[in-house]
DNA sequence: CTCTGAAGATATGTATACATTAAAGTCCAG
DNA sequence: CTGGACTTTAATGTATACATATCTTCAGAG
C-alpha cells in the first residue's frame, strides 16, 4: 500500500522544493502530483509518516498539505485514521461531470467577455498544436495541452472564485480520465479525436465574443468527454 | 488588532470542544464563528499565537484550522506573514454573487429532482417561520433561518461537490451581508421583506418537482439579494 | 529633513517528542 | 471451532522548542 519510491515520472515531477516555495507548498504539489499520477488507487490511505520520509520532510508540512487536499476535496479523511483516495463510482462521476459542465460553461461564457486578445491567441496556439496531424504527441503532451486549455479558460474568465472551482472540478474529473486510462491503454492518434475540433470551436466563439455560444460549446464538450468515458466505464457500477 | 476576548456572542457560540470533536475541528468552528460574527474587519490578520491563547490550545491545531479556512477561501494568506480577512470591493462582490447565482440555481434545480418529501417539508417549515408576522424575529434568527434554507437546498441537491461549492460561495457572499449590516443597522420587520416570499416560491417549485422553475426562482432570489445590497454599497468603489 | 540600512521584535515555518486512539492480532474460555 | 476481551501496534493528534523571514524602528549619513 502507498508509495515506496520517490521517483517521479510524468506528472509527479517534483523531487526538491523550488527556492521560493516552502516545504508545505512543496509537499502539497508533490502529493497532488502523486495522486494525479495515479500512484494510489481509490481507497488507499496516504500515511503522513510514509510521505514525510519519501519526501525528506517532517510530518508537519506533510500533514498541513494533506489537510489542504482534504479541504479541496481531492482526498477524504477518517478521524484518527487518515486520508485516503475517494472511491470512484458511476454516481460520483455523474455528479462531478454534471457540475463541471455548468462551471466550465460559465467560465467559457465569462471568458468571451473578459479574455484579452493575447489570451485568446494563446488558446488558439494550443488548439493548433493538438490539431496538427504531423506532430506525434505523447499521451502526456495531450494531457498537458488539455490542462492548459481548460485551466486557461478558467483563468481568463476573470472571476477568481470561478477559476478556483474550475481548477478543482477539472482535477477531480481527471481522476476518472486517469482511471479510464489505466484500464484501456491504447495507442491513439489524438488529432483524430473529437476533442481538438471541439476546443477549436470554443476558441472561435471566444474570438467572436459570443458568450452564449462559447458557454454552450464548452458544456457540449464536457458532456461529450463524460459520455466517451462513461461508455467505457459501465463496469464501475 | 484582532480579538482580545474569548467571549462569544451570537454566532460564535463555542468555548469548549464537544466530546466527539478534536481540537482541530474545535479550532476550525471557533475561528469560523469569530469570522462570521464579524469580529474582524477586512484586512485584519488572524494571529496563530493569539487565537491559540484565546482558545486555550497550542498553535498546532489552530494553524491546521487556518489552513483549512484558507483552502476554502474564507481567508487569504501571505507567505510567512499570516492569514487575513479578504478585502471587500464592488468587483469582488459582483464576482461572488454572479457565481452564487449560477451555483445555487443549479442546486435548486437539482434539489427539485432529488430532495425527499421530508426535506421539502423541512424547507417549508423554515419559510413558515420567517413569513409569520406575529413572530418577532431577531436579526440573528433571520440569519440562521436563511442559512438553514440555502444550505439545506445545497444539501438536498444530492451532489456533494455542488453542496461544497454552495456552502463556500454562500459564506463568502455573507461577508457582504455582514459588512452591509455593520454599516446600516436598522430595525426591520423581516416578514415584510421580499426574501420570505421568494423563498416560498422556490419551495413551491420544489414541491411541484419543477427543476427549471426552481432553478430560475433561486437565481432571481440571489440576484435580488445582490441588488439590494449593492444599492447600499455604492460607496465601496 | 529625508533616505538608507542595520538591528531587534514578532509571527510564521519546521522538526520532534509525546499522547491518544482505532484496529488488528492473540489468547483463552465456552 | 468460535467468540469476545485483552494486548499490541501503528497510525493520527497535540504541544513545544527552535529556525527563519518579514516588518518596524531607530540611528546616522547625505
Amino acid at each position: 500500500m502507498g508509495c515506496n519510491d520517490t521517483r517521479s515520472q510524468s506528472f509527479a515531477g517534483k523531487e526538491t522544493p523550488m527556492a521560493t516555495e516552502n516545504f508545505e507548498e512543496f509537499a502539497y504539489t508533490a502529493i497532488l502530483g502523486l495522486i494525479l499520477d495515479n500512484r494510489f488507487k481509490p481507497g488507499d490511505f496516504l500515511f503522513e509518516t510514509e510521505l514525510a520520509n519519501s519526501l525528506g520532510l517532517s510530518r508537519t508540512p506533510v500533514r498541513h498539505a494533506l489537510g489542504q487536499l482534504v479541504a479541496e476535496g481531492f482526498l477524504e479523511k477518517k478521524k484518527k485514521k487518515g486520508c485516503y483516495i475517494p472511491e470512484v463510482s458511476a454516481r460520483d462521476a455523474q455528479q462531478v461531470f454534471v457540475l463541471r459542465e455548468t462551471i466550465e460553461g460559465m467560465a467559457a461564457a465569462s471568458a468571451a467577455r473578459w479574455a484579452t486578445e493575447e489570451e485568446i491567441a494563446f488558446l488558439k496556439s494550443l488548439v493548433t498544436k493538438e490539431s496538427n496531424p504531423d506532430n506525434t504527441l505523447s499521451k502526456l503532451d495531450v494531457l498537458e495541452i488539455n490542462q492548459a486549455f481548460h485551466l486557461g479558460i478558467a483563468r481568463f474568465s476573470g472571476n477568481r472564485y470561478l477559476e478556483h472551482y474550475c481548477r478543482h472540478i477539472f482535477w477531480r474529473s481527471n481522476v476518472y480520465v486517469f482511471f479510464y486510462d489505466n484500464y484501456y491503454r491504447e495507442n491513439i492518434d489524438y488529432s483524430k479525436l473529437k476533442t481538438p475540433g471541439q476546443h477549436a470551436r470554443v476558441v472561435a466563439a471566444l474570438e467572436n465574443r459570443n458568450d452564449e455560444k462559447a458557454g454552450n460549446l464548452m458544456k457540449f464538450h464536457v458532456r461529450s468527454t463524460y459520455e466517451m468515458l462513461f461508455m467505457k466505464m459501465q463496469h464501475l457500477g
